[in-house]
Parts: structure tokens; sequence; C-alpha cells
DNA sequence: GGGTTTCTGCATCGATCGATGCAGAAGAGG
DNA sequence: CCTCTTCTGCATCGATCGATGCAGAAACCC
């Protein structure tokens, strides 16, 4: 069994790079959301036509879906590396060290686009809107899975609840989503995700 | 000097309720947002022609407008209540009460207008963004204020930074928006609230 | 009831939305 | 070089976007 061999299709090869592409796709979806980002500005961004974004994505959605999957693998990466931190403590520190960083890059756009991306929208856009209901409710569930596992480790005391630590570091997340779309600077919220953390775990 | 007279106008008179008209048009900028709300459902919901609502509101900016004013007097008026409260922790304790409340409230959208109204948008709606930047930091200006006060009386500690107090209540607030908009129950949401402010004041 | 003022229903505006069709350009395999 | 496959540039699709013009309907003042 070849492992994902790489077959060379015959006829005109693509004369843009996919992955530049999509991460452009990504910057615009991220800092305009899935509504206001038309296909005009995304394929302006990416420098294709829509006959290639069509041609390569398959339609607007599908370029969602695939901005967010490179979303996930990248600037929201960090998500995965914390919950490697050996204690509880050191997750939830990384997290929201990691939340901050990524929503208040000096280039780039601010906030999450998890959280951004499409909160609120009308009826046309609600398949976007779920696809990232459950991409946070993914990320949730993952986070509570860890202190679910750091309970088990009496890492966290037998009378701390994994939901509502789960809970309380994701709300604090999205908040610190939220101020730093509205502009709010890092070191600001780096002070506050400190003092935070400094009773732990909530309980 | 009349005390606003009310000025009864020559013609035909208006044939539906400014206020109720009003108040289903909040019901569906909470629920889509901005740029998800079109002119079409919102005329729909507001059981009037596009005509009318031009001529009695001016465009789809100032409705919005309208509709947030509305919202802050409404069902974001526990925030100017909570500030009344005798202490630093019985405001945080109602603001976060109450936006749990209003956020998921069993008829009616979830989530904040304010927060997902128009979190990120496209060019053409950034007058709306802006809008709601400056509505999130009116409100979080309130609340520093009103922990400074704190700090002054002594309810606080003077080791405290209001600064970090107010934006720690204000992420929580946010955070607890995000997550009824993703169908967190009210519940889940206060037990985690209770929690967070166990531990008081953050420093 | 006449005159006046305002509101409303309908049609429609130009612009833009997401999405396609098509013909020619471009490059790989033979 | 020829053929074949694929990609790309351009034009354009129907639908919908926010926003208006206009004429008739409706209700107030006198």
């Amino acid at each position: 069994m070849k492992t994902e061999q790489q077959r060379r299709p015959a006829g005109r090869p693509r004369g843009f790079d996919v992955d530049e592409a999509l991460e452009r796709a990504l910057l615009v979806f991220w800092e305009q959301g899935y509504e206001g980002a038309s296909l005009a500005t995304l394929t302006g961004a990416m420098g294709i036509s829509t006959a290639s974004m069509y041609a390569t994505f398959g339609n607007k959605e599908a370029l969602f879906r695939k901005a967010l999957e490179r979303y996930t693998e990248g600037p929201s990466a960090y998500l995965a590396r914390a919950l490697d931190e050996p204690t509880a403590l050191g997750v939830a520190t990384a997290i929201l060290a990691g939340t901050i960083r990524t929503t208040t890059r000096p280039t780039g756009p601010n906030g999450c686009l998890g959280v951004q991306g499409a909160l609120a929208t009308g009826d046309a856009s609600s398949e976007a809107r779920d696809l990232l209901v459950a991409w946070r409710d993914d990320g949730y569930t993952t986070i509570r899975a860890r202190f679910e596992r750091a309970v088990d480790e009496g890492d966290l005391p037998p009378d701390a609840d994994p939901t509502l630590v789960a809970r309380y570091v994701t709300a604090l997340g999205y908040g610190i989503a939220v101020q730093a779309a509205s502009g709010v600077g890092r070191d600001e919220l780096q002070d506050m995700a400190d003092a935070a953390l400094r009773a732990w775990p909530p309980v």
C-alpha cells in the first residue's frame, strides 16, 4: 500500500499554491467573518479567480471549512499543545496564554476565528454558524476531558468539578477573544489572565 | 417652556406601533446579527413595508442603532442596576447573574446583542462593528469606574487594580455570552459564575 | 366635506451576492 | 510536434442586497 503517493495529474498544472491561497482566505475570514467576507474579497486576497476557487475548494462554505481546519492546526494549535502540560494549572495557564498570543498578534486579525467567524448569522449562513458551534464544543469537550484526567490523577482535588473548571477556562478564553477583537492590548489581557488563575482551581 | 409637549402631526397617522416594531427588529438583530439580518427579514418581522421603515428609522444602520439603545435600556438594563449594589462583590455578582439571565432567556435569542451583533464584519458594516466596540467599551469603562470607587471606599483592598478587576468581570461576561450563544444552559453557567467569584477579588 | 398632510403598497432601482459556462491558454505525456 | 487534459480569464447567471419613487389611500384640521 502506497503511503499517500502523490498522483501527478495530466494537463496544465495549477498556477497558484493551494496552501498559500488558503492562508489568505483564512485571514479574510478571520478579520471579516463568514458573512462579511465576500467572494470578491476572498478571491482578491487569494490572488485567484472565482473559477479557480470553485474548482479547487468547492464553494464558499467548503472554503471556510478548510480555512477553519488550517486555523485549528495553525494559530489555534496552542490548544492541543497546552493539553500536554503536566498539571491542570499548567494546562489552564497555557491555554489562556496561547489564546492571548493568538488573538492579539501584532500583524494579522485580532480575536479568534472560532468565536467571531460566525457567532450570529442569517439563515443562509447557518451551516457556518453550526460548524463553529461544533468547533467550540469540541474545544470545550477536550479541555473537560483533560481536567477529568487531572481529577483521576489527583492533580485536581476530588471535589473539583471538571465541567465547571472547563467552563471557567473556556469562558475566560472567549472573553479574551472578544476583548482582543475590541482592541484590548496583550499585556493587559495577560495580567488579567494571571490574576484569574491565581486562585486555583475554581470550586 | 413646554416639557416635551406631544406635537400632534397633521395628516394620516402611523399605522403601526414604533416601539413594538423596534422590539421586533431588536430580536432579529439579536438572533442574526447586523449583517445576517436582511431588510426583508427585518421588515417582515416588524410587519411593515420597507418604505415605512425608511421613513420612520432612516436606514438599516440607524435602525440598528435604535435597536441597540432599546437593548441597553431593556435586556441589558441589569448592568446599570448592578452598579448600585453596595459592594464590589455584589456588583460583580449582579453583573454575571444578569448576563446569564439575559443571554439564556427561554424565549428569545441566546447570547448578547452587544457581542454577537457585529463582532467581525465586512467593510460595508464597519460602522455597526465600531458601534458595538464603543458599546462594549462603554460598559467596561462604567464597570471600571465603579471598582475605582470601591477601592476609594475601602470596599476593595488598596492593592486591587480596578482595571484588572473590570477586565476580569467583563471577560467572564463575554465568555458567558459566547457560551450561551452556543447553547450552554443557564444553570451550568451560573454554577461557573458562582465559582469564579468565590475567590474575590482577583489580584 | 374640502383641503392638506402623511403614510403605505407596489414596483423597481443599481449594486452586489454566490455561483457557472465557455472558450482559449498552458503544460504534461507520447 | 501533436494530442489530451486541466486550468484560467471573462462574461454572466438568477437572486438578493439596501434603498427609492410614485401614486393612491387614509386621517387630521378647518
